[in-house]
DNA sequence: TCTGGGGTCCTAGGACCC
DNA sequence: TCTGGGGTCCTAGGACCC
């Protein structure tokens, strides 16, 4: 049976949203007018460009280059900074307007759902009405934009709706591929990035309907099942299912670039004892265990290095975890200067799956309590008031996924 | 010159077992 | 002393996405 499938996607997410909030506190200027972006502090180190205006884009600003390079892009630049605790709630106001209209609804990322709505076009409408009426509807409601693509799957409607911007819906059903998708070059193809293009041109591909027409065989044996993937994308054929139920983290991490290189082993555990506060705390929050820790450094010449290591009893208390994280460390630590460092659990299971061990002493019963406690005066304080490592500045970005 | 932070998935090699 | 093949698990690293 035949899918109807929308994608749809917030034009200029961050910058848009930081545009309709601004608004609202009555600012005079729309920063969606003006060449501006939103950007991490350069002071910091962080200073990359997270999201664009129209304009901004017009200078050749692109998403993730340093700030360094838009400001010479152009010189009046506007910069702003992000602020997550927003964008959030637009985030929820569009997700539950889109809830509206199926409930077969998958948050792809903080600016991006597909939804199924198969079985639920009334009546003398079509799937294409349905997309121009949420297109409208967003507008007016919430007072942001957004682009719409409307196919039989998902691939086709995620390309879709990457198409002319902003402001946009496009179809892209199966007997527009030819002309709509196969001109476009093989880097518009979603999953192809930076490293494959150039191995792509080098056999000649380069629009998706080079890779469309080439062999699919070639492509596998070549690039394994990622050239499995995209030959099918080319294609345009994708069997996944829009996915409605909440998933659980497969791992979760937290790292952060200081704002100084570093070599002082000391001043390194701080850091990474704040980031494993972090992330354990959202460990618990999920009601998760994990049994694999990681740690990861990266020197001031941008190499990264890794390690990690399993645990015998799955865990989620903030002692056994940073005990572990320091030991995995000190193995990856040479002494060079470090640019960042991070955490990351894997493995993650519930707590019910978890067979009671003798190991579960009332010593861990003990620590177990610390940090619940600590957990709910986060919960009710704010995070950044109860942290051991409290000098630390804990950026907003933590859990955005939900 | 500058290069964030959150994820998912895949691969290759080695250890270990039968 | 020299030798197989299949399977699972773990690890490090890397590609890609937003």
């Amino acid at each position: 049976m035949e899918r109807k499938i929308l994608h749809v996607d917030v034009n200029n997410a961050f910058l848009s949203w930081t545009a309709v909030e601004m608004l609202k506190q009555s600012a005079e200027i729309d920063i969606r007018t003006i060449p501006a972006i939103i950007g991490g502090d350069e002071e910091k180190r962080k200073g990359i460009v997270l999201a664009k205006s129209m304009p901004a884009k017009n200078y050749g600003i692109k998403t993730a280059e340093p700030i360094y390079f838009a400001k010479q892009k152009c010189p009046n630049l506007q910069i702003y900074q992000s602020n997550f605790k927003v964008y959030r709630q637009y985030s929820n106001a569009l997700y539950n307007l889109l809830c509206e209209y199926t409930n077969k609804i998958e948050r792809f990322s903080i600016d991006e759902c597909f939804l199924d709505i198969t079985n639920f076009i009334p009546k003398g409408k079509t799937q294409l009405d349905i997309a121009y009426e949420i297109h409208n509807r967003v507008k007016q409601e919430l007072g942001f934009t957004v682009n719409i693509g409307v196919a039989q799957n998902k691939l086709l409607a995620k390309m879709a709706s990457d198409f002319e911007k902003p402001d946009k819906v496009h179809t892209l059903y199966e007997n527009e591929i030819p002309s709509k998708m196969w001109p476009l070059p093989v880097s518009d193809l979603f999953m192809v990035g930076r490293k494959s293009l150039p191995k792509l041109e080098k056999l000649g591909i380069k629009t998706i309907g080079d890779l469309a027409s080439s062999d699919k065989q070639s492509m596998i044996k070549l690039f394994g099942k990622f050239g499995e993937t995209i030959w099918n994308y080319a294609n345009g054929i994708d069997l996944s299912e829009v996915n409605s139920e909440p998933e659980q983290p497969k791992c979760i991490g937290n790292s952060a670039t200081l704002p100084k290189d570093l070599n002082n082993l000391e001043k390194i555990e701080e850091v990474l004892l704040a980031l494993t506060e972090q992330t354990t705390y959202r460990l618990r929050k999920h009601n998760l265990l994990t049994s694999t820790v990681g740690v990861q450094i990266r020197t001031k010449d941008f190499k990264n290095y890794s390690h990690q290591k399993t645990l015998q009893t799955p865990t989620n208390s903030t002692k056994i975890i940073y005990e572990t994280a320091k030991n995995v460390l000190k193995e990856l630590f040479k002494g060079e200067f470090i640019r960042l460092i991070g955490i990351k659990v894997d493995k993650l299971t519930s707590p019910e799956a978890q067979q009671i061990s003798i190991f579960d002493t009332p010593k861990n019963e003990k620590q177990q309590k610390i940090d619940k406690t600590l957990d709910s005066l986060k919960e009710k304080y704010g995070y950044n008031v109860v942290t051991r490592a409290g000098q630390m500045q804990i950026d907003d970005m933590m859990d955005f996924k939900e």
